[in-house]
Formats: structure tokens, C-alpha cells, sequence
RNA sequence: UCCGGGGUAGCUCAGCCGGUAGAGCAGCUGGCUGUUAACCAGCGGGUCGGGGGUUCGAGUCCCUCCCCCGGAGCCA
């Protein structure tokens, strides 16, 4: 029986006879010769088979077979200058496995929403097939990451009593006889965790109901969630910015032929080293308030900055803009940021946290703070934001015995490997998105 | 929720001042021994998003509803 080889691996084999397995993606049928390109997992190859090398029946059954048919055809292996990709394989034998007759993806133009309607096919043509392998490799480098600095992987549930920061964003869903909210995050979870195994981590699919339309939001994404006991800001800004250079250089270095596929500029990811340059909110004030970026949030159409608010899309974009790698802003009015955050101590009114701003205007991919440790502080914000403590009690034992200061952050995949690939939508950065839309495929 | 754009063939779109539906691709038939989104010839294919109105006549104008896209807010 011939050997089957993955086209990635053909040009080892220059010479010998192979099995391909994989799918058509053309047929270029010129009378008494034809060329069917085929696909698999790992690359695509062109095949070409003439009258004379295998007979007008096999060659009518490669004049006939469809897009994204499966085949199983076996062929010498050649170099040649006029294939794509350099080898291309002379064939002795076509067999079709599966039909494709109608395929709905043409090689031609489709609509964003045709082919999320289809994306379940779209996942085997170039742009999602080089996206998703980036995303593979974004999430084995977290992997790698958190596990060589003795993280701890700890599985925060998806199914949760309460809010964690509000009810209003929260999918809910009946749990027995009483309601269950999916998760929007792992951080609650992961505090009490950290006084366990001192540094822990969660990977996992996050939930939020918001009404966002924007090619910024899901209402389904990947979170990646570091926790750190014995920690400061700082800490878990010289984490974050650790982890994004690591992320970045292991996917140049094992991913450049998919960004190729992308055509996206490297020269802009190889700048992305440490240190990360670092702004306070007031600072960033600043710079939001003069004249000229002013003036150009208005052009654009933005709302202005209002000194004291969070910072709008069109403000992290501009005080990005200047950096060749992410931007760091931290210590943003206590009033805009979420209750569990440690205020400042040289300034109450400011919080311990801070926002990575991806380059290029990406826009946000970590937030992530310092969390109040002292028992009363934090039930007294728990009051203020006039969440119920019941659903709190045991977040709050945390503090209740042995509390050691303790930081975190919280980093979205799809918005990295959005950056990463050059990709504006993040409904292109997983594989089947959930948006406000879409809940098909 | 607000602001902007859109819905015409399987797909991507054109359709002027209102006059009765068009192209490319895909599909099908035939031709072609080195194609690169091959090429050439031919064929089939339409509830013009739904409803209502104006008009001799509506894809085109008006009202209304639905759906989609982009942006804002919120956030990762």
C-alpha cells in the first residue's frame, strides 16, 4: 500500500510515489490534460494527470469532481518551477470519497454575512485556516507561559449563583429551581484560589450579554485570567507585559508562514518587547485634552473626553498611536472601575489598575488591577455598588482569614490574535463567533 | 438604545428623470496536452425583504414593519 504523506511534508519524498488525502479546492480541466488542486490540513498542492499517464476515465472523474470533494489520489512526487509551492504531484490514481456537489463557497466574492452563515465550510478556506492556526498558537504559548513560571490552571465554573461585576450583562439560565448566570469571568473565583497555590491562572470561555455591535465585542470569548497572591500592581503589570512580548515572538518565530498568508506587517509585532511604555490616567488626561487631539476625536465623529470618565475607543486609539508597542494606562478614577479594585494610597480617589492598549488601534486587550485585601474596605464597596453581600459571603472569607495583598488581570484572546493577525473583526478570530446576531453555525 | 449605510439570480453587484429585469462568477453542455481565480462557445436561473399607498404604470416615489452591515456607549 503507497504511504500517505501530508502535502506539507511532499517535498521530503521528492521522487517517490505517495497517497494525498484531502479535499479539491480547483479543477483546471484542459481537454486530455487536467490539473485538481488539492488541500489538506497542513498546505495544498497542485496535481496534474494527463491522458496518457491514466486513462479518459480517471481523467472524466477529475474533469468532474466539485469543489471541496474529498480524494484520495496517489502520484509522484515532483519538483517544479510551474506548481504552486514548488512540488506538485504527477498522478497515477484519483478516487473520489465524498461528492460536493452545490458547493456554497465560490472562489469568488461573498458577503461577511453569507459566510458566517457558512462558517463551519468557511474554516477550510486561507483566511480563517491561517487565523485559527495563529489562535492555536496564541493559546499553547499561555500554556507554556503560565506553566514555566508555576502558575496553576484552576477551571473557574461557567455556571455561577451571582453576579460578579452586575447582573445586567449576565446570561441567565434556569439551574433546577433557581436561576444560574453564566460566567464573565473567573477573577472572584480565582482570588480565594490564589491563597491556596499563590499564583494560579484560568483559561476559559467567558459570557456577557452585553448589546455591543461593534467588531470589538462577542458575546461569547476567551479569557486567559492570572491571579497572583503577595502581588502589586506593578507585578501584574510586569506579568502582562511579559506575557504579551512571549505571546507575540512565539508566534513570529512558529507562525510567520500564516502571517504571510495574512500579509500582515511583522516589522510591527517585532518591535513588541519590554518594557511597555506606561501612562497614568492623568497623564493620559492630559494628552486627550490638548488642542489638536481635541480636534481630531471631533472629526472622527467621537465623543469628547470628559476628564474623570473611562476612556472611549477613539482615546485609547489616539493615545496609542504614538507607541510601536502596547501602551499601559493606569490608576483611573475609583469612580469608573469596578468595586473590588484597591484604591491608591497616595491618592484615594484613583485606582490601583491598569488598561493594556494594543497598537494600531486594536484597542484594549488586558484589564487588570491590584484588589482590595482589607475585609471592611471591600464590604463597604460591595454596599456601595448596592450588590448583594449574601451572594458574597464566601468571596469575602478570602479577606476573612489570611489576606495578603493580591493582583490579577484579565487578557481577551480574540483581541490579541486580532492584533497579532491583522484581523479588524474578532467574530474572524474564533472559530464558530457568538454575537448579538448570531448564534448559527 | 442612538446615529449612518443597505436588502434585486445560488454568490457579488448594476439598474439614470417611474415605462415592465441585467452583468460577472458559480452550475450545466460542448471544445482545448502546462493551467495558475485558465480560456472559448452555448444553456437554464428572479415573490426586486414583507405589507400598504400614489400612479395608466413602481425595483425606482411615499408610509410602515422586518432583517443585515458599520459606528457609538459598555467592556476583554
Amino acid at each position: 500500500m503507497t504511504q500517505a504523506v501530508r502535502i506539507k511534508d511532499l517535498g521530503r519524498h521528492e521522487g517517490q510515489v505517495v497517497a494525498v488525502r484531502g479535499w479539491v479546492t480547483h479543477v483546471r480541466s484542459k481537454g486530455k490534460i487536467a490539473f485538481v488542486v488539492l488541500r489538506d490540513g497542513s498546505g495544498i498542492v497542485q496535481t496534474v494527470a494527463s491522458l496518457q499517464d491514466v486513462g479518459d476515465e480517471t481523467l472524466a472523474r477529475m474533469d468532474a469532481a466539485t469543489q471541496e470533494s474529498s480524494a484520495v489520489v496517489t502520484g509522484t512526487v515532483r519538483a517544479d518551477r510551474r506548481a504552486p509551492g514548488g512540488y506538485e504531484l504527477q498522478l497515477k490514481s484519483f478516487e473520489v470519497t465524498g461528492d460536493s456537489p452545490d458547493y456554497p463557497i465560490a472562489p469568488k466574492e461573498h458577503g461577511v454575512e453569507y459566510l458566517l452563515d457558512h462558517r463551519h465550510l468557511w474554516l477550510r478556506h486561507r483566511g480563517p485556516w491561517a487565523i485559527l492556526r495563529v489562535r492555536d498558537e496564541v493559546e499553547k504559548a499561555i500554556r507554556d507561559f503560565m506553566y514555566d513560571r508555576e502558575f496553576v490552571l484552576i477551571d473557574s465554573p461557567i455556571l455561577t449563583p451571582a453576579a460578579c461585576e452586575g447582573t445586567s450583562t449576565l446570561f441567565e439560565t434556569d439551574y433546577f429551581d433557581e436561576k444560574a448566570y453564566l460566567s464573565q469571568s473567573g477573577q472572584l473565583y480565582l482570588e480565594p484560589a490564589c491563597m491556596a497555590f499563590d499564583k494560579v491562572y484560568c483559561f476559559g470561555p467567558t459570557f456577557r450579554a452585553e448589546k455591543s455591535k461593534t467588531r470589538r465585542h462577542l458575546t461569547e470569548f476567551w479569557m486567559i485570567e492570572p491571579e497572583m497572591a503577595w502581588a502589586t500592581l506593578d507585578d501584574a503589570m510586569a506579568l502582562a507585559e511579559e506575557m504579551v512580548s512571549y505571546i507575540v515572538a512565539r508566534v513570529l518565530d512558529r507562525r510567520a508562514e500564516e502571517l504571510k498568508v495574512l500579509e500582515r506587517d511583522t516589522s510591527k509585532l517585532e518591535s513588541v518587547v519590554p518594557p511597555f511604555p506606561r501612562l497614568s490616567y492623568d497623564e493620559a488626561a492630559a494628552i486627550l485634552t490638548r488642542p489638536e487631539n481635541v480636534k481630531r476625536a471631533e472629526e472622527a465623529g467621537a465623543p469628547p473626553f470628559v476628564p474623570g470618565s473611562d476612556l472611549g475607543a477613539m482615546d485609547e486609539t489616539i493615545l496609542g498611536e504614538p507607541f510601536d508597542r502596547p501602551v499601559m494606562i493606569h490608576r483611573y478614577p475609583v469612580e469608573v472601575k469596578a468595586f473590588y479594585m484597591q484604591p491608591d494610597p497616595e491618592r484615594p480617589d484613583r485606582a490601583l489598575c491598569v488598561d493594556v492598549i494594543a497598537p494600531e488601534g486594536y484597542g484594549e486587550i488586558i484589564g487588570g488591577s491590584q484588589r482590595i485585601h482589607d475585609p471592611e474596605l471591600l464590604q463597604a464597596r460591595i454596599a456601595e455598588h448596592g450588590l448583594p453581600e449574601s451572594a458574597f459571603r464566601w468571596y469575602l472569607d478570602a479577606r476573612r482569614y489570611g489576606t495578603v495583598p493580591h493582583a490579577g488581570f484579565g487578557m481577551g484572546i480574540e483581541r490579541v490574535v486580532g492584533w497579532i493577525t491583522g484581523t479588524r473583526h474578532l467574530r474572524e478570530t474564533i472559530p464558530y463567533p457568538r454575537t448579538i446576531q448570531r448564534l448559527y453555525p
